[in-house]
DNA sequence: CTACAAGTTCAAGTCAACTTGAAGTCAAGG
DNA sequence: CCTTGACTTCAAGTTGACTTGAACTTGTAG
């Protein structure tokens, strides 16, 4: 496959592959005179490099995790750490959609006197909710 | 209070007191000579803007949900969504981490091989084609 | 009154993850 | 053989959320 395919069937731009390769995430299999030949195996890699992402992993994060060949890291401690920072992430979305959808419904006239969002304002500057997040999700498809 | 004391009290440099201020998400109730003079309802619009950060909106999103003097009531409907999108996320994060676990202990020579892991990549490309998420969340205070 | 720590402004820098632009290469169709 | 256009590299630009630095002002302890 050569690039305009992987990126056809990735969903993701050429520059993005040719960033993700510089980057060592990825790697083509050789090269039609300049061009890059990819592998169909790279399709994995990219949806993995997706779900990484969607995890909240940095793409040096996912680089460490898995080599550009697709194989997971031989440092498994280090996988499992990233295990339990994954479960420790998930408790506070749940708090936080908890909170959210609670916060929708609400009866309360104003949400500065709603029990359930004082905790979550609490909670938000009790520290650790949000250490370094950045973006949470995507844009609704809009 | 001084910007020291809601620095102090909010877990944020001054810096970023400044520029949310500059931004229009917080407003200081007026000046000592030059310094910054802060009522302490900021304490509360601060807790407000991180969570609203916790829950992936921009900063400009959360100025225009809420006036800086904290009025302004939050939109329910976008909470709700807000929430729903939270879910998602959770439901991949769960994959992921679940995928990590199973590498981590995965006796298999290629996970390309392994059952676990290509439900993982199932799960991944489930929703969508990796809509458009940048940064989840994460990262522990390592 | 003087020093000075702490405040102020404004411009520029940083970081991640890419994108964009310029300039060049080359495989394939006509 | 020549043109075309998809590919290439490399450098620089972009965005969001701040941080950092330089130059400057000021409230307050001494």
């Amino acid at each position: 496959m050569d690039i305009a395919e992987v990126a056809r069937k990735s969903g993701l731009p050429a520059s993005a592959l040719r960033y993700y390769e510089e980057k060592g995430l990825i790697s083509s299999v050789g090269r039609q005179g300049l061009r890059r030949t990819f592998a169909p195996g790279v399709l994995d890699q990219l949806a993995l490099i997706a779900l990484g992402q969607a995890a909240g992993f940095s793409l040096d994060d996912i680089g460490a995790m898995f080599s550009p060949d697709g194989q997971a890291s031989i440092d498994r401690a280090s996988l499992s750490a990233k295990a339990d920072e994954l479960d420790k992430t998930i408790k506070r979305l749940k708090a936080m959609r908890n909170g959210l959808r609670h916060a929708a419904v609400c009866p309360a006239p104003s949400h500065a006197e709603c029990p359930t969002f004082q905790r979550l304002l609490r909670a938000a500057t009790a520290g650790e909710l949000t250490p370094r997040v950045r973006r949470a999700v995507a844009r609704s498809p809009g």
